[in-house]
Order: C-alpha cells, then structure tokens, then sequence
DNA sequence: AACTATTTATAAGA
DNA sequence: TTCTTATAAATAGTT
C-alpha cells in the first residue's frame, strides 16, 4: 500500500513474498490485539505460512472461545493444536508477566543496578511525570471535599440563621403571652416547639459528618 | 489513528466503543485476507464481541486449517484434562496479570480517579521513593563513571610525564652527541627511539577511549 | 533493518 | 448507521 498500490493477489516473488508476509503478519497481531484491548472482545488468530510455520494470538482462554465456537458442528476436533497454542500463549503470557514485574520493581526503585545511565534517566522522567500526576488527582481530590464543605457550611449558616429567628419569634410571642393573658395552654406554643426540636436534629447529624470528613 | 491519537485502552462510552469495534472489526477482517492472499498463508480469525456475538473469517475451510496437526486422534482424549489445568493456570495468571497492569498504570499517573485519598496518598509516597531510588543509583553510576575517568586521567598524566622526561633526555643527549662528536650512528640513541616509540601508542589509544566516554 | 513516499485505516464530528 | 475529513498508522519499494 505504498510507493506503489498493490493488487491483493498472491505475490510471485518468493522473497517479497515472506519479507511481505513479516510485515503485515505483525501488522494484522497488532490490531488484532488493539481490537481486543480497546472493545472488550475476545479474538483467535491463528496464522501458518506458506513454509507451515504457526503463528497465533489469542486474547482470553483460548479454550473459553473454543467451548463457544464448539457449538458449530464441523469446528470439533481441534484439540491438539489449539492445546499447543494455547501453551504458546500461557508462555507468552507469562513473559509478559515478568516484563510487568520488572517493570514495577524499577518503578519502586528495585533492582536499578541493572539499568544504564539512559535507562535510569527515562524513568526518573517516567516518575516525575507520574508523581505529578498523582499529586494532581489528589489536590483536585481534596478541592472537591472542601468544595462539598462549604456547601454544607452555607447550608448550616442558613439554617442556623432561619433558628435564630425561629427562636427570637418565640421569645417575642411568650413575652407577649406573658403580658397579655395569665394562664391557659397555648395551641400555637405547642405547634411551633415541635417544629423546631425536629428541625435543629438532622442538622446537628450533618456537622458530625463534616467533623468526621474534615478530620481525616 | 486519527484526528486525535488515542491510547490503546478499554473504550469507556459504550455507543463509542460499538462504533470503534465495527469498524475495527472490518478492517481487521480485511488485512487478515490480505494477508492470506498475498502470501499464501492460512488464517483462522474468530472474533467474539463483548456482547458475545461471533464472527470469524478463514481463508480455507476452518475445518481443514484446524485438522492439519489433528493427526493423532487418540490424544484428543487426553487434552480435556490437561485443557482444565492450563486453563486454571492461565486464568490465575491473566488475573494477576491484569492486578500489576493496573498498578503499573497508577504508578504512571494514569487512570488515578478510580481512587481515593488514602491510595493517592500511599501512591505519592510509593513514588516519591522509587524516584529517589532511581535518582541516587543514577548519581552512583555518575560517580563510578567520573572515578574510572579520573584514573585513567592519572595513568595519562603520569604517562605524559614519563614521556616528557624521556624526550628531555633524548633532547640532551643528541645536543651532547652534537657538541661532542661530529659523525657516527649511537647505538643509544638507537635504542632509546625503539623504546619511545612502543609506549606512545597504547595510551593515545587511551585517550581516544576517554574522550568516547565522556562524550556520552 | 532502515527509510520514506504513499496508501490505508480510522477518530471525531455531522 | 453512514459519510466526511483530518490525521495517525501501515507498508511497498528501495537502499
């Protein structure tokens, strides 16, 4: 597909033939692999050259989409081959694994003697560049739980304000009570306590909460 | 791969991720054909999406492909066994697999929303070590390498000033040879030359070696 | 194994 | 879904 558009039909030269077989091979394995990454899907790919030599790559069990794909009737008897591949795939697996490890051993400052001056450098860069991050994430954390706190402050001051008033306006009508008649329970004294002892109750719950969050 | 660079990750949206896979999944289809075609190869591709729908493509029959290293039917009956094995080794594996993926990805600073503060908080001090690991071995090799130069420096200038004692002493010597006779061939001169002439050599060798280094 | 001029694939947007 | 389009990736031919 460059210099030169080719026609998809079998190449003559035999050279060509194997150096193009490289090539798009990798190709097709690593958007086969992409693919499986970026959609969440299972893939087999199972590839043999002209020469008979396997190639496979497969991105989950390959026994788990063998058992579904055993469903198709003429798909039975694959046992042996996708067991070899299987196997290959484990191997790879577990290559990738001790790459993984080793990986994270650097990151947590193990193991560097084996690493060269460059080496040492991209990852020093490969942290920063990470710590950075992390300390980001954690001060927008923080930002956002102040935020969240504020919030229930102005909500608390209101509160607190709207009580304040509350209480004034009893005071007000007991003094005027007082004043006017002598005895007798009051319908509206009544009314307006219960109101306010079940109002102050969940707020009070909210500024433990905030106490609890803050004090982390 | 276009407009934007993206990362090869798990799609978050899901109409996105849909999208992606149909149209991943043709172009995955179509390269597995080229391949097939332009080099002669057998390709077996078996795709299942995340909804768990299959597709696949062959370029021979599939039957044929996966029967060809079927030749031994007799082992069939050992392979379900050995399958359950390998694919409980395997699950463990990919599990673990995918543990340190993630932590790696967290120690570079990606996917860091999925956690709190207390992980962040460990996260940045995991980090902050390893870089100061990282940092330390990497001034350690610094220091060996400006030792093994400054020695060689040494050898060098200890070198230099046997040499330059040498050429004084030859210096004195034809001037005495001129003041005092007027022909002949000395064989001390003869043999003090011979000598001048082996040493120089290695250590501009040395030198050469020196310069590569510290150009790094 | 590298390079590079092109072709192809495709992410985002309509 | 399908089309468009700007851009990233793959790769044919070459050295």
């Amino acid at each position: 597909m460059t210099r030169q558009k080719i026609q998809i039909k079998k190449i003559d030269n035999i050279a060509a033939r194997q150096v193009t077989f490289s090539k798009r091979r990798r190709g097709l394995f690593k958007k086969a692999h992409e693919l499986a990454t970026l959609c969440d899907a299972d893939i087999a790919l199972i590839v043999f050259s002209a020469s008979g030599k396997l190639f496979d790559y497969s991105s989950s069990s390959m026994h788990e989409l063998l058992g579904r794909h055993n469903k198709l009737p003429e798909v039975n008897n694959f046992c042996q081959p996708l067991f070899q591949m299987e196997k290959s795939v484990c191997a790879n697996l577990r290559e990738e694994f001790a790459a993984k490890t080793k990986e994270l051993r650097h990151m947590k400052g193990e193991e560097l003697e084996e690493l060269g001056i460059e080496e040492l450098k991209q990852l020093e860069k490969l942290l920063e560049i990470g710590l950075n991050r992390v300390i980001e994430t954690k001060d927008e954390k923080f930002l956002k739980e102040i935020e969240a706190v504020k919030e229930k402050e102005a909500l608390l001051t209101k509160e607190n304000q709207r009580l304040r008033n509350q209480v004034r306006a009893l005071n007000r009508d007991e003094q005027e009570q007082q004043a006017v008649g002598v005895g007798g329970s009051s319908l509206g004294s009544k009314s307006i306590t219960s109101n306010s002892s079940s109002s102050p109750n969940p707020s009070s719950q909210d500024c433990d909460d905030i106490s609890l969050k803050l004090g982390l």
